[in-house]
DNA sequence: ACAAAAGTGTTGACTTTACACCCATGG
DNA sequence: CCATGGGTGTAAAGTCAACACTTTTGT
């Protein structure tokens, strides 16, 4: 840096994603292994600098896009994170987002020019993370909590439909709280986030349950 | 830009606030008129490049005490903002913030190194803005119509105090919706954001009414 | 005694919570 | 017919919305 001009100079973007998915009950964040310096062999967030040739947005879903294929999921942009010191290489600042996804529906990219390991990582079991990553993680997850009660960030979840009971599991993994079924069902249903579809899920050794499906359309939410 | 480098390079950081007051049920944002280019002569929210030795909420302050001379309120940062073409010298993405004061503990700086003028300017009279701080501060006034009810921002507007009456006019400005003075008084009340000082505001040809002040400890709210 | 705004309580509508029984299914 | 979880209704408590009269003050 030079005199005069340090003040502004070297200066970039992060756009980094906590992107969830729920798998029987446990909330999972999806961490991807570091194979380049700095933070070399750490665990992080996905996401990486963001480039001049696109928005904050787009950023985010191409850094998302090289490590997991995914694309078309809807992300919410929640806080960005300035730290002096938050990047050993230069000032970056980092804009975070969330996302939810079916694990099922993505194939992870394990290994990849800048990433030697990619994988499902269970929100109470994080380990150390590169850059500032664990403090926009738990961030992030206060955010998941908000929004899961404010909006139908979970229809990526549940793409093919989705029973009420499981929906609840969902919640309760989430919120870490447990609901009564019946003022759960009702709840739900009355916030019309919800449409039937006249199908049954499987047999488990019990009475099937209907499935509904997220509408498309959000309409104004205060939840639970 | 070189190839190879172009996609990342050049790259900075703008802190942006959008400083409220509230002066008679007028809610007015704090503009300021640019003497330099970009945007010579334009008026913009107060901000500016974010330096390499600051934090994010740091450079937010430091360009407001540039401006107002205000120290030590509340700020709170809601969204960053990329369009890639936001600003036309180099790639900038905004961190924008919002505060409320009030404009009586301000000495404005009309004049500085880069400002020409400076001013109060009531929220439905807004001009075009340089960059994009018009869609900046149409987020701004959204949020703040949200954190009123959610926080207790409007401590930094009633330093001295405040009184029930004066207090509801304040949210009927800023949510632009009238209230019933009784439902208000209990609501108010009833969220424990209030201490009772025992002093009565000075007679204006009428009963005059108690002065409350705001608490320092923040719970848990959600409001009105 | 008047004008002007402050202060106060109650009722009905609605929302939220708590809670228990029957139902449908495959084995 | 059993085990398992799915589906349903009701009453009590709490919250929100609507509404009118009395009090205090300086002149």
């Amino acid at each position: 840096m030079r005199v005069g001009y340090e003040l502004y100079k070297n200066q970039g973007i992060h756009v980094i994603t906590s992107l969830f998915t729920v798998e029987q009950g446990v909330v999972k964040v999806l961490l991807i292994k570091r194979k380049n310096e700095p933070f070399f062999g750490d665990w992080v967030l996905t996401g990486g600098a963001l480039y001049n040739n696109e928005s904050l947005e787009e950023g985010a879903y191409r850094e998302l896009k090289e490590k997991t294929g995914i694309e078309n999921i809807p992300i919410k942009q929640f806080k960005a994170f300035g730290r002096v010191d938050r990047s050993p290489v230069m000032r970056m600042v980092a804009i975070a987002y969330i996302g939810i996804i079916d694990s099922k529906r993505v194939n992870i990219i394990r290994k990849s020019r800048n990433t030697s390991g990619a994988d499902w990582v269970p929100i109470d079991k994080i380990p150390h993370l590169g850059y500032d990553h664990n403090e926009i993680l738990s961030e992030a997850i206060e955010e998941l909590k908000k929004d899961i009660v404010n909006s139908n960030i979970l229809k990526s979840l549940f793409p093919d439909g989705i029973t009420i009971p499981e929906l609840q599991k969902t919640y309760e993994a989430i919120l870490n709280k447990k609901f009564d079924r019946r003022n759960f069902r009702k709840k739900i249903l009355s916030l019309n986030l919800l449409e039937d579809t006249n199908q049954y899920g499987k047999f488990e050794g019990n009475k099937p349950a209907k499935i509904y499906k997220f509408k498309n359309d959000i309409e104004k939410i205060t939840v639970l």
